[in-house]
RNA sequence: GCGGGAGUAACUCAGUUGGUAGAGUCACAGCCUUCCAAGCUGUUGGUCGCGGGUUCGAGUCCCGUCUCCCGCUCCA
């Protein structure tokens, strides 16, 4: 218990500084905010794009990945194809009683085949099975059964009151008959209207995730591109999930963003790939700065209805673990569906057997909200220096928002104006910060909270000999060099890692 | 959606049996300051989440609602 309310307390410090030196504010907060929406600040949109930098470089620069930026709406037919209208709206129900939630397709997959006959015979559904009997010309399994009322439930809306009114599905948790809600449906998908025109033939989706953009257009980017299989397109963007519940500041919102890489490949190369792929990945982040310690691959126990394997990648919170990348082999589900609901051919040449095939895919979908919690939480540190406090956010110099501070040590002799020249320089190159205000250690603790690897001081060395100094923020150590060189010096230290 | 906790200045929090709001930090201006949150002076900033109600009077009591955190549920 102890540790559950020392995490929170790390949490709350670290979206309190997030939100007093701007790197994240509640949406729409002078209104009350916007449930499960986040802004980022002028800090946080730095550190973003320097993540998204870092990703994108890492893809694009191995030259067997392309990029692509599809439009965030698309035609309704691909939710239809991906299986996103089908399994993102489940119709759930509540038991009034005990107060436990369960999904209707759930309730029926885990009665009993004895219930189940029973509710058939209640319903009145034995006709419509009786004529899937006929059609079929064999016995239902206790499966197929539960698939059948499922439907008919979700077909007819009073059908489960009935059901519940007549005490046939009791709540799997109490064992109380009758304290079942109606079923509600909750489509995780936001609908929006093409046209001012607000009727049911205008609706399309803002999508829930970017991979579908990648796969309508496989044949548009390899012909373009001039690539062959097997390569990979990737896509950074925002998706949109109407979560029943958000959670843990950025970890689960309804608006997030998406780094997604679909590696295409030919059928048989999909697990070694799987195999690489996770191993890529897993370094990404390691060189990013993710200690072992806080990392770890776990394995889907249970897979969806696309992949033949997959894991996350998962960060440790303060709240735990959670996922902050999925690694995927989507085998050619995706391609075949897009090929069967539009009716077009997405299938490729291979040049040695003359013989026309889906590639398969595997997916890495990293999250860049979460991915930007993660580094967050993972440099947050608080130390003792000689008695005080320091609060320093261990950022890899790449991602931090910014690089350098220039500092007068004293508010004269020309320290500042010298300053002011310097970091005009270094301006033009990388995000830097001039301050005067205050102290010098308090300027370099500004800093430190904010992830800044060097601080350049100009002193009175400066004026006699051109030198100055560089603290760097984790190890508190300086460097005396000419100022001339300061630019080429911390340049070099920001490089994006390898 | 249910249960629990919480919303007062940019941040962290006080605020008594109801009498129209305070502290520290931060920020800003100035003084001071020659390397790790020193000090002094001054200043900005809040219709107490929002909306009703009770009352002569509500930060405080009541109702509703929104948001955040925790648990349950959910998370193709």
């Amino acid at each position: 218990m102890a540790q559950v309310s020392t995490s929170q307390a790390l949490l709350e410090k670290i979206v309190s500084l997030a939100k007093r030196r701007g790197f994240i504010f509640q949406s729409s907060e002078i209104y009350g905010g916007l449930n499960g929406c986040w802004d980022y600040g002028p800090l946080g949109v730095e550190l973003l794009r320097n993540l998204k930098e870092a990703w994108w470089r890492a893809m694009t620069k191995r030259g067997d990945v392309e990029g692509l930026d599809a439009a965030i709406l698309m035609h309704p037919r691909v939710w239809e194809a991906s299986g996103h209208v089908q399994n993102f709206s489940d119709p759930m129900v509540d038991c009034r009683a005990c107060k436990s939630r369960y999904r209707v397709d759930h309730l029926f997959n885990e009665m009993s085949e004895k219930r189940l006959r029973a509710i058939s015979k209640a319903a009145n559904i034995e006709s419509a099975i009786s004529r899937t009997l006929v059609m079929q010309s064999r016995d239902l399994s206790k499966d197929e059964l539960g698939e059948m009322i499922t439907a008919m439930v979700e077909k007819n809306g009073t059908l489960f009151a009935d059901l519940v009114k007549q005490e046939l599905i009791p709540c799997p948790n109490c064992g109380r008959a009758g304290t079942l809600t109606e079923p509600r449906n909750f489509n995780l998908m936001f609908e929006t209207y093409i046209g001012p025109v607000k009727e049911a033939a205008n609706a399309v989706y803002l999508r829930p995730e970017t991979a579908q953009g990648i796969f309508v257009n496989f044949l548009n980017v390899m012909q373009a591109s001039r690539q062959k299989i097997p390569f990979g397109i990737c896509q950074i963007g925002k998706s949109f999930r109407n979560e029943i519940n958000t959670k843990n500041f950025l970890f689960r919102t309804r608006e997030f963003e998406q780094m997604e890489m679909q590696f295409f490949c030919k059928r048989g190369t999909d697990e070694p790939l799987f195999e690489a792929w996770r191993e890529t990945r897993w370094n990404w982040w390691r060189n990013l700065g993710m200690p072992e310690s806080k990392l770890r691959f776990k394995p889907h126990e249970k897979l969806a209805h696309y992949a033949k394997a997959a894991g996350d990648i998962e960060f440790l919170f303060p709240f735990g673990y959670g996922e902050i990348e999925g690694i995927h082999n989507r085998t050619d589900f995706d391609l075949s569906r897009h090929q069967e609901f539009s009716g077009k051919s997405l299938q490729v040449h291979d040049e040695e057997t003359k013989e026309k095939y889906t590639p398969y895919v595997v997916e890495t979908a990293a999250g860049a909200s979460r991915g930007f919690m993660a580094f967050l939480c993972n440099g947050y540190d608080e130390e003792t220096v000689e008695g005080e406090q320091r609060v320093v956010l261990r950022l890899h110099p790449f991602l931090a928002p910014i690089k350098a501070a220039v500092l007068p040590l004293v508010n004269k002799d020309g320290m500042p104006e010298l300053a002011q020249q310097l970091e005009r320089d270094l301006r033009t190159s990388m995000k830097s910060f001039y301050d005067d205000s205050g102290a010098i250690g308090r300027r370099y603790r500004r800093m430190d909270e904010v992830g800044t690897p060097f601080a350049v001081t100009i002193d009175s060395d400066t004026l006699q000999d051109q030198t100055v100094t560089i603290r760097e923020r984790d190890s508190m150590q300086q460097v005396r060099l000419p100022i001339g060189q300061v630019k080429e010096y911390i340049t070099e230290k920001i490089a994006p890692p390898v």
